[in-house]
DNA sequence: CTGTTAGCGCGTTCAG
DNA sequence: CTGAACGCGCTAACAG
């Protein structure tokens, strides 16, 4: 209970405490029966009297392994990566794992410094959205031991087991589901084209109007990055033109709000003027009136498939696939209503 | 460049490449200039070559500081934690720290169990919101030299140095405004009166009212836990009255979606039918339409007040005071109008 | 200015 | 089943 010295108690302290051997302290506390089941639990109370408790850095130095991981997103607004930090850091910590955070505003430069601190922290695991920029040094790292894997987006150069979202059929299902529901012209707003997720989201889009024998027109498609002013530009391009279409697909989820907004600001109500169908969930699209129906990319699935992975690959086994996909699924509220014109 | 053998190179290495002494390698990386200039430039270049990173483990054994920063947080949903998070994360990294993400969910035992592992870390400080419920841990840590600076919520037991929101300012300069604008019967959604901001914010409220010479009508108050469902059923008993209020302060963040909502369903219009005032900001009130009036309980000065006393802390000089608080700013937008009743 | 020596706290050989 | 000795990689005395 109370502090012998002013120190915390040291495996020494226990050993001395209990008139053996430090290797023997260790045993016992250890507990894997290598030591007589007396003197294990003897040991085991004398530490916990006084209040032992071992040296992470110590025993990292000695078996070369931190517990530590490293969690590498390029921020904490977005849902996907809150999700992310969330999951993991409850999972991991219940294996005994930290989680170290890292935020590299996805820029390349901000990554590669993050990289090499994290591999100076000797890191037992990395879980990393990444940037696109610094595939050899993941790759690297991968290699020599300590398992990376990937999450929402792919690094092209580096080779690492990762987790997306099923983006192709998620967008796919959204865009069916507007056209079920007799919309013809539908608008889509969706994140840069440089991105994975900008380019299948755009090719599910047009899978689905194919299959519908609908023809694509690119100008009812408003690329951008992911930001809210990007939805906003969208509803300019989109609905101030002779011809607006009678459903927005808005498969960029930073932009929502600003969709939100250019509807407000021309009067157009949902779902009555315009049917819209967002992608990825956050609690704001349920509590909304009218509630946003959406094509929920599957967040938290995916923060525990990359958890999962990354616990397999700790305990040794290796990835047998190197890409795994979380299935999409779309979520109908009160958002989207059958199309009402000719 | 290459790697000499497939081991990491540690500091032995480059001091045998350089053919000196390991404690020579060792004072020429730190650069203090306490080895010539020559040598200096040689180690380091030698270093870079071989790709030399020192192991963290090893020198936090040999110093007693791991470099590693414990932030202890509920969730990642709230607003305020977030930023915090971000912020705090950046900024440490700039000062070579690193910043351990743990998750409580605002449970005491999570805390406790965290509050283990930090130690065991030994990490070299810690920013914590902290349940109330480990107080003496925390003043424990903190008195045995490891920083704690508490933040958003004060824990009664542990003196702390605490950075908190002005809440009493901020909710009493958010109902004058209303006050000003001509209303009278202002209904008030707030905290649990077990948290400090709860209460706090309700003396505000209170005392506002009190200067206007409006006496206090407790019915118009509804307290209830940090969620979307208590602004539900805070419409609920504060709009379907007789005399229901002319305008709505929501002094709990999360239950903000759940009032939106309210006042949807009962198609209410802001601010025509009402006028609505919340409590800290998000991106998502400057976007709606009508935006959002707000209190901004400013998390981002609170983030950075709390990263500069950890590492005011950490450079060693005491804290001067042992709590801060931050200004809040009411931000006006357009949900707020002048009552137009008798 | 540099080399030698001695630990930091722990796990893990090897003997006994 | 237990103890003694060694080393993980690094910094900080102490000498020279």
């Amino acid at each position: 209970m109370s502090s012998p010295s002013n120190r915390a108690a040291t495996l020494r302290d226990v050993a001395l405490a209990a008139k053996v051997a430090v290797s023997t302290a260790s045993r016992a506390l250890a507990g894997g029966g290598l030591t007589s089941r007396a003197t294990e639990q003897r040991i085991q109370r004398i530490a916990a009297e006084l209040g032992y408790r071992p040296n992470t850095l110590a025993r990292g130095l000695k078996t070369r392994s931190s517990r530590l991981i490293g969690l590498v997103v390029h921020n904490l607004a977005n849902a996907s990566f809150r999700a992310l930090a969330e999951i993991a850091q409850q999972r991991l910590r219940a294996e005994g794992y930290q989680v170290l955070l890292c935020i590299t505003a996805d820029e390349a430069v901000q990554e590669a410094e993050t990289l090499n601190t994290l591999m100076d922290q000797r890191v037992d695991g990395l879980i990393i959205c990444p940037t696109g920029d610094n595939g050899s040094l993941l790759s690297d790292l991968d290699k020599s031991g300590t398992p990376v894997i990937g999450v929402i987006r792919r690094d092209e150069e580096a080779l690492l087991e990762t987790v997306l979202a099923a983006d192709p059929e998620g967008a796919f299902a959204g865009t069916r589901h507007l056209l079920a529901l007799g919309h013809k012209r539908i608008g889509l707003i969706v994140g840069r084209q440089e991105t994975t997720s900008g380019r299948e989201r755009l090719a599910g889009y047009r899978r689905a109007l194919q299959e519908a024998g609908i023809s694509f027109d690119p100008s009812l498609v408003h690329a951008g990055r992911y930001a809210p002013e990007t939805g906003l530009a969208g509803c300019a391009a989109l609905l101030d033109r002779a011809d607006p279409p009678s459903a927005l697909f808005v498969a960029n989820h930073e932009s929502s709000l600003g969709v939100l907004r250019g509807l407000a600001e021309r009067n157009l109500i949902v779902p009555d003027d315009i049917s819209l169908l967002c992608y990825e969930d956050v609690p704001g699209f349920e509590w909304q009136r009218p509630a946003i129906s959406v094509v929920d990319s599957g967040a938290e699935a995916m923060a525990h498939l990359a958890t999962d992975r990354l616990l397999q690959r700790l305990r040794g086994s290796s990835g047998t696939s190197n890409e795994y996909r979380v299935g999409a699924k779309l979520i109908e509220r009160q958002s989207c209503r059958q199309f009402a014109g000719t």
